[in-house]
DNA sequence: GCTAAGCCCTGTAGTAACTACAGGTGCAAG
DNA sequence: CTTGCACCTGTAGTTACTACAGGGCTTAGC
């Protein structure tokens, strides 16, 4: 044959290496019920394989767009209950959405306040300073 | 005399519904160092004055702004320490105002995201659901 | 003056989502 | 067969609070 292409279905730890995940975060995914156990080797070690990779990168995927962990939970559930779960996906994505929306308002208000309180202290030198002072206001 | 005017320089710990702060924050603020342990009465209770709610409405302020307590923490001891911190002040509201920058650009992007993928479910009736799609992708 | 309600007290533990050890073993290459 | 790296478990630390449990103080009303 050429080469073990069957004979391996089993990865070393490497899953950390290939996603760009931290080995301690997956031990912590999996501590927390979002990845199954997989199974071991004799001497104890990790053995994941490709299903696994794709869950990890579902998780990390979801992560980078800002869904909690309990979000992602859900998301999984879903997938892994229902054949066709897009509405419900969809409205736990919509419901991400306005959050993510809040949080750039919020922040946005942030910017705008921090702006104008810098620039105030522009020159830096004055006795009195209109930052400190916006701040005991 | 007309009324105890001066007979009561200290408040009760009012200072929280004054404020509008949780009274268990501001004793964790006090636990860190940000506002200094106020004197007490006989049976033990704390007996906060002006300059307290002063200080605890800055830190209240500074965190409606995004500053985090070791920030917070900064700014105090710039205005405790120095005469005219004007400056160094600025310098760290400047730092703060370009994280706050940074995290308003992610959340756009996973804003984006988000429109885009929810939108690409919004009959949300079809079996293969193209945002569980572009999370496992 | 006394009592009961309602504050306030301390200290600990819980939250989110990891991260960083310490102290020990497996494994694979040379 | 040895050496060094990767992996193992379990615990504790991070941020900024919040929520108790189990008491003590205070004060308004009687």
């Amino acid at each position: 044959m050429s080469g073990n292409i069957a004979a391996k279905p089993l990865q070393r730890a490497e899953i950390a290496k290939r996603t760009g995940c931290n080995l301690e975060t997956v031990r912590y995914y999996e501590k927390v019920g979002l990845l199954p156990e997989p199974p071991r080797t004799e001497g104890g070690h990790r053995a994941y394989d490709a299903n696994h990779e794709r869950r990890l990168r579902f998780i990390l995927r979801a992560r980078e767009l800002g869904f909690a962990l309990d979000e992602v939970r859900t998301l999984l559930r879903l997938v892994d209950e229902r054949d066709a779960p897009c509405g419900e996906v969809r409205d736990v994505a919509a419901a991400h959405l306005r959050d993510v929306q809040t949080k750039i308002a919020d922040l946005r208000r942030m910017e705008r306040v921090l702006k104008e309180t810098v620039a105030q202290c522009a020159d830096g030198a004055r006795p009195e300073c209109p930052l400190v002072e916006s701040l005991f206001r």
